[in-house]
DNA sequence: TTATGATGCGAGTAATTGCTCGTTTTTAAA
DNA sequence: TTTAAAAACGAGCAATTACTCGCATCATAA
């Protein structure tokens, strides 16, 4: 293995026939199956290439470098995520806290169970990346949805408290996520940390 | 790189002379070393070697594989920690809730900061190998010894309850990970997570 | 049709690294 | 001192894999 090059990294060329965005797609997604079947392991840049039924050489023109292809993954499931937590802010206006913290425990549980071993080798890589500016954006934005979604019925919250929950709700799913589906009880658990650390300032 | 052999997962010699069990502890902290300042980028067994000053011949005499070694490495951490706790139980008998909490808070926090980048990459090794026998056992010794500290002040508690307890708290100091110091107010946040999780049950 | 740039190809290169094995050195019992 | 087992050595094998580059093919504007 050679050592990385890190030269850039944005795509080498930006796709300008219909083709090369499919083939740009295509790549996409072998790499999220590949990852999804196999974890990290038999996550290299030939496989994804096979997989994907193109050539190394064609990955290698739309991204300068594997790392590149994992930052574009991470981005496209960052930015879903950024629309369902949208979405469950509209569905939850007005309502009260518990149905709230229920709609993002939901939304905790099956962001986590819908594909366990991706979402599992995305977080992964995300720590083990030096996070891009870009992604931390869209994480801050997210905290800033649930902090305006919370403020109604909390009306102190701070976005750190909002962080946490976060970091809380992740790590209540997370623990739980080698199982083939999630426990009876794990919407509750998350509910009660999310209000136990909530409601429960000294 | 060839294919891991995973042949046996015991040192393949027991040392016999004083020698050789000296070796074999210059290179577990070697090994530590090597993890602590480099992460796991730089974590190569001829790296290893090359630190605790033997060859790899050596090294291959004692460990039959990378991952043994990575084991040895985990089990050492988690035996320290157990007596930590251990001490934590005896110093914390008869006192209030908030107290042990707060012991606890601090075990964690300490743990974590003592060596931050060895204590993440040993947690995700952990995560990433097939938890050996060994360890699960060690680790529901951990969750056993603080369900019997918290017993007296929460009659009804799980051994559910302590594990998600453990998540949480871990979580919450691996968010604060990357920073040379912990925060001001990350025990404050621990002891809030936990009395929150623990007291609001619905 | 033709020319030109975009796209695609994939064998090959080079770096990395887990691990072996034949040899040498050290230890200590006889 | 002799000797055999234990311990240490380290060059090098072999598998893996990120990435290149020269060439083929395709799309489209002229």
């Amino acid at each position: 293995m050679p050592r990385p090059s890190k030269s850039k990294l944005l795509p080498r060329k930006a796709p300008m026939q219909t083709r090369s965005t499919a083939t740009v797609q295509v790549i996409l997604q072998a790499a999220a199956r590949v990852l999804s079947k196999e974890s990290l392991a038999g996550f290299n840049t030939n496989r994804i290439a096979e997989v994907a039924g193109v050539s190394v050489g064609s990955l290698y023109q739309y991204f300068p470098n594997k790392e590149a292809l994992v930052i574009a993954l991470i981005e496209d499931a960052q930015s879903a995520l950024a629309q369902q937590v949208q979405a469950m802010v509209s569905a939850t206006a007005g309502q009260e806290l518990d149905e709230k913290l229920s709609a993002l425990a939901d939304l905790a549980v099956s962001q986590q169970f819908a594909n366990p071993v991706l979402a599992a080798a995305l977080d992964h890589e995300e720590k083990r990346l030096p996070l891009q500016k870009r992604l931390q954006q869209t994480e801050t934005a997210l905290v800033q949805s649930v902090l305006k979604m919370l403020r109604p019925n909390l009306p102190s919250i701070t976005i750190h408290e909002v962080r946490d929950t976060f970091v809380i709700t992740k790590a209540l799913v997370e623990s739980e996520a080698d199982g083939r589906a999630p426990p009876a009880d794990l919407q509750q658990r998350l509910i009660r940390a999310a209000r136990g650390y909530l409601l429960h300032a000294q």
